[in-house]
RNA sequence: CGAGUAAGUCAGACAGUCGCGUGUGCAGGUGCCGAAAGGCCGCACAUGAGGAAAGUCCGGGCUCCACAGGGCAGGAUUGUGGGUAACGCCCACCGAAGGCGACUUCAGGGACAGUGCAACAGAGAGAUACCGCCGGUCUUUACCGGUAAGGGUGGAAAGGCGGGGUAAGAGCCCACCGGCAUCCAGGUGACUGGAUGGCCAUGUAAACCCAAUUCGGAGCAACACCGCAAAGAACUGUCCGAUUUUCGGACAACGCUUGCCCGGCGUAUGUUCAGGUAGGUGGCAUGAGCUGUUUGGCAACGGGCAGCCACAGAUAGAUGAUUGUCGAAUACAGAACCCGGCUUACAGACUUGGUCGCACC
RNA sequence: UGCGGGAUUGUGUAAAGGUAGCACGGCAGACUCUGACUCUGUUUGUCUGGGUUCGAAUCCUAGUCCCGCAG
């Protein structure tokens, strides 16, 4: 409720977005208040494997939001960076596909940073797959 | 050629595709928002983590608070001279210890200013005679006196060792070594060298302490500005009651309830000031800066001249993914107000200067 | 990011530089027909690396880990 102003901002930019709407689609917005996360630890539904924890649920805005969380206990500072960033690219080449209006909260579980980058696609597919989060249609 | 030593450099590169942060420019006669300025989206170009960015151990800049001046208390440092904005950092030198050597290491002031401690062992830890040695009393046991050369204890036992000397011994006397004091010479100085003197109280100050030098406190989540809130002050109008002024009380906006009125319910109280919460903006990238050259200095470092600054500036926090080539890309590791150091972590590659050993000329 | 505190046996907690204790626990024995209670004995430790000191849990220094505060 006193995020009101701050979400609307963004939620501005994302809901109008760029000329070709069929060729670009929607861009997931980030997550970034602490409610938010609270919320969705809470709340939320979770999808578990051994390299990462999915957190979702369902929002009212239409647009995706999405946050990743790697913790202290996994590494330094270059090992979590490098967590995220692998969570981050494998989001981004499947986001085409996801379904909208969710958020989205990755946890990296200790294994992740060591992966290589198909293993991360392979396991966030299987995951948001079985959980039907991930559009039918097979054109992308 | 091998071994060892000191100082320093790099920290993958290039190309293709997709993607991210920041800056600059362009452009869409309108893709979106806005009254406008402008912002979002788009395109192009430029640029985008480190030698330790780390630990947060020192020193500064900057900001706020405190402050006439001085002192006490408390903290820090500890050979000398220099460098520096400053330092507990750096350089050169002195001393001690280690190494054949190049070289390395050192909290490296004071224990005759004072206080404390030195467990156990040992007779005794700045105060002493257990055994022993010598002399005396004495039939002997034993007692009295002298003695630190020898034994034993201990990390440490009255400067060390040799000679003289003596009843036995002792710096009691002498030579050498070591330490202390005074004088002379050299050096800016730490200190070094020499001469003379007397023969001197062990260790511990990373125990209290003394001496000298030095230090106000807190930290960018500091602080400044804009500001829905809460608390506060002033003012205006209307109505009601007492009513001459005046005093007291209530109301003022929004939403819902059927479109409107009354009534009801809920939020909540008109205007201005003040305040400063949520939030936002600045602080925030031109700096004890970098590059080249010259010059003073053994060096740390300083001076001059020329050039550069679109050589990170985020706020859930930007450098990634993938393919190919290069011999191998494999270490430690990610800016968060900014600098100077220290410490710690670290794969591999390379450069330079000494040293030692072997062989050859 | 900044600031502050701590680490002693399996757990909790003592110890002025001089033999590291205490309670609970574990193990063994005694008591009992058996178990519990009780009694006796025993096991296990100064976070790590350097330094000062004759001697360090203690003093100094460098690191590791944990906790708290500001937000």
């Amino acid at each position: 409720m006193w995020s009101f102003c701050f979400v609307e901002k963004r939620l501005l930019r994302a809901a109008h977005p760029r000329i070709p709407k069929e060729v670009l689609p929607v861009q997931a917005i980030p997550l970034t208040r602490n409610t938010d996360f609270r919320r969705l630890y809470k709340r939320g539904r979770s999808l578990i494997d051994r390299n990462v924890v999915i957190y979702f649920s369902k929002n009212k805005l239409g647009v995706n939001r999405v946050g990743f969380t790697v913790g202290k206990k996994i590494g330094g500072a270059v090992v979590r960076n490098r967590a995220k960033r692998l969570m981050r690219e494998s989001f981004r080449l499947l986001e085409p596909r996801l379904r909208e209006g969710y958020d989205f909260v990755f946890v990296s579980r200790s294994r992740l940073p060591h992966l290589h980058r198909q293993a991360v696609d392979a396991s966030f597919a299987r995951l948001l797959g079985g959980a039907d989060l991930l559009k039918k249609e097979g054109s992308t």
